[in-house]
DNA sequence: CATGAATGAGGTTTCATTCAT
DNA sequence: TATGAATGAAACCTCATTCAT
C-alpha cells in the first residue's frame, strides 16, 4: 500500500465523477430528478451518500453537471465548414448526429424533455442551454437565410420543434416509433 | 336551524373541487408535480391542507382527476362526419383546436409534457390517455389510408409528434415562437 | 309533518345514542379505540360525523359511556341472597352469567381486554370499574372466607384472574377454544 | 481521517437499534401501539424522528421486531429433555420462569396483553407467535397425555389461560397481586 | 335534530445535507 | 478518499372537533 500519487488520485477523482453522474443521469430519466433521492445514487453507484457530496455541492449542481456534459456534445455537432455557405449535407448530419445519438443515449433526452417545462430548474442550466442551442438555432436560420427563404427565422424554430417532437415520441414509445422513416420525412423537408 | 339540502352541500363540493383542481393543475404546469407540495396548493387556494383531502385521496388521486378533466376535451376534438370518408378540413379543425388550447389553457400541455417521459407517474392516467390518443391517431391513420398514403401509420406519427413539437416549443417561449405561421407550415403538410 | 312531540324526539335521541353506542363498541372491539375514527362510526352507523358530537361530548366520553353500560350489567351479575351466607350456587351462577355474556357480547370483552392494561385511557372510567370490580370482589373475598379458607383474598384474586384468562383466550380463538369445558374445570375449582 | 471500520458501524448500529427497541417497548407498554407516535420514542430515546427510519422501514416494521425479540426468549422456555417422558418439574420450571420474566420484563406482557385481541396488527408477528405458542402448547398436550388424562387438549389450554389470566392481573396491579401464591395455586394445579 | 364542509394539530415518512471518523 | 450515522425541515396524510346552515 505505498501512497497512492497525484496522478491516481486525480483518476481516482475522474472515475468517480463519472461513475456519479451516470448513475444521476439514469435514474433522473427513469424516474424524474425530484423523485430521485441522492440515497438511491449512492446505492446504485454502489457508493455512499457522502461520497457524492465529496464530489458535488448538493443535488442541483450535480443535475447542472449532468445536464452540461450532455449540452456540451451539442455545441459540436451542427459541424459547418464556411459559415457563408451552409450546405444542406450539413444541417442533415446534425439531423442524423440528433437521432442517433437519441438512440444511442436516450436518458439525457428524457431527461431533457421533463424537465424543459419546468421553469425553476431550468435555471440551473439556462445559460449553457442559451448559448448552445442559441448558436445552433443561429446557424440554422443563416442556412435558410443563405437558401433564400423568406422566414427563415419561422422556419428554424419549426425545424428545430420538429426534431424535438419525434424525438419526444420515440422514447415515449421506443419499439413502435418509426424513427428511420420520420427522419427521412424530416430530410425531405429542409 | 336545518342542514343545507343535499343540492347546497354539493354545489360547495363542486366548487372547491373545481378551485382545488385548477389550482393544483396551475402549480403543477408551473414547477412540476413532484415539487408542488400539497401545503402549497393549498395557500395558493386559500384553504386548508386537510381540505383537499375531503375530496381528494391522494396527491395521486388528485393528479389523476386533474388530467382526466383535460384529456376529456381531447375525446371530441377531431370530430369526423363520414368516418370512411375523413375530410382534410376535419383534420386541420382539429389541429386548429390544438393550437388554440395550447394558448387558452397553456398549463395543461406544460404538465402533460412534463410527466410525459415519466413511466411511473404517466401509469395513473395510463387507460384514459390511451383511449383517448388512441382514437385520434386511429382517425388520423385513416385519413392518410383513404387518401391513398402509402405509410399511413408513420404519416400519422409524424403529425402527432410534430404538433407536439410546436407545442412543446410554443410553451418554452411563449412571446418569440411563431406559434400562427408554424400552424400554417403543419397545414400546408398534411 | 306535524311537529313532534317531546316524547317523540326523546325517543329518537334514544335510538340514536343506542345506534351510536353500539356501532362504537362493534368498531372499537374490531380495531381497537384509538385505530377507529369518529369518521368510521358515522359511516357506519349511516350518520353524519356531527351527530356524534350532538350526543357526546368527545370521543373519550363515548368510549366512557359505551364502557359503562356494559359494567353497569357487571353490578347487578352477582346476585347474593343472604349476604352472610353466600352460597355455592350463586358464584357458579355468576360465572355461568360471565360466560355467556362473553358469548353473547363478546365485544365488550374484546374492548375492555384491549384497553386493560392502557393506564391513560382505562382512568376514563376508573372509577366505575372500581365500583363495580371492587363490590364483586368484596363477595367472592367474603365466600371464601365463610366458607373457612385460609386465604380468601388471594382465592378471589386467583378466582377472577382465571375466568379472565379464559376469557381473553377464548376471544382470540372462539371457534377452537373449549369453553364449556373449561367452565366446568372452573366451577370444581370453586 | 479514514472512515470508521464495518465492526465500528456495526456497533453503533446495534447499539442505537437496542435503544430505540427498549424505548419503543417501554412506550407502547404505557400506552399502547397507536397511541405511542415515533416523536415520542424519538424525544424519549434522544434522537430524531428520522434516525428511526434509519433502522426501522415503519412503525409497523418496528413494533415487528420489538415483539420478535421478546418471543424468541419463549422458544427456549420450556425445555424438555426426553419428549416422550415430559416431567412434571419441567412444566413447573416453565411456569416458574413465566412469572418470573412477567417480574423483571412486564413491557413486553403489557404489550402483548394488550395487542392480543387486535387481529390487524398480530399479523404483523403471527407467524412467530403460532410457531412459539404453537410448540409450547404441544408440549404441554403432551405432558398431559402422558399422564393419562381424559382431555389433555382443554387441559393445556385451560392452563395456558390461566396462566395468562394471572399475568394480566399481575399487571394491573402489580403491588397488590399475590403474585407468589397464585403462583403456588397453579402449581399444585397442574 | 342533522349535515358535512372546514380547520389545524399532529401523525408517519422521506430526504438533502452534515459530520465524525 | 470514503463511510454511513445523524439531523431536521418538510413532505403526505389523518382525524377530532367546530360550525354555518
Amino acid at each position: 500500500m505505498s501512497p497512492r500519487t497525484k496522478q491516481q488520485f486525480k483518476k481516482i477523482r475522474n472515475e468517480k465523477i463519472e461513475l456519479i453522474k451516470n448513475t444521476a443521469l439514469k435514474l433522473f430519466a427513469e424516474n424524474g430528478y425530484a423523485s430521485t433521492s441522492i440515497s438511491k445514487i449512492a446505492n446504485n453507484a454502489k457508493i455512499s451518500k457522502g461520497l457524492i457530496y465529496n464530489y458535488f455541492e448538493s443535488k442541483e449542481a450535480l443535475l447542472h453537471d449532468v445536464m452540461f456534459d450532455s449540452l456540451k456534445d451539442f455545441a459540436n455537432a451542427l459541424v459547418v465548414e464556411d459559415i457563408n455557405n451552409i450546405k444542406k449535407k450539413e444541417i442533415i448530419q446534425f439531423i442524423d448526429w440528433s437521432f442517433n445519438t437519441l438512440k444511442s443515449n436516450p436518458e439525457f433526452y428524457k431527461l431533457y424533455f421533463s424537465l424543459a417545462q419546468q421553469g425553476q430548474i431550468i435555471k440551473l442550466f439556462e445559460e449553457e442551454m442559451h448559448k448552445v442551442f442559441g448558436e445552433l438555432f443561429e446557424k440554422i436560420i443563416m442556412y435558410y437565410t443563405q437558401k433564400g427563404e423568406k422566414n427563415p427565422f419561422t422556419k428554424a424554430r419549426f425545424l428545430i420543434a420538429i426534431v424535438d417532437g419525434i424525438g419526444a415520441h420515440y422514447l415515449l414509445d421506443m419499439e413502435g416509433f418509426p424513427l428511420e422513416e420520420t427522419r427521412k420525412m424530416i430530410t425531405e423537408l429542409i
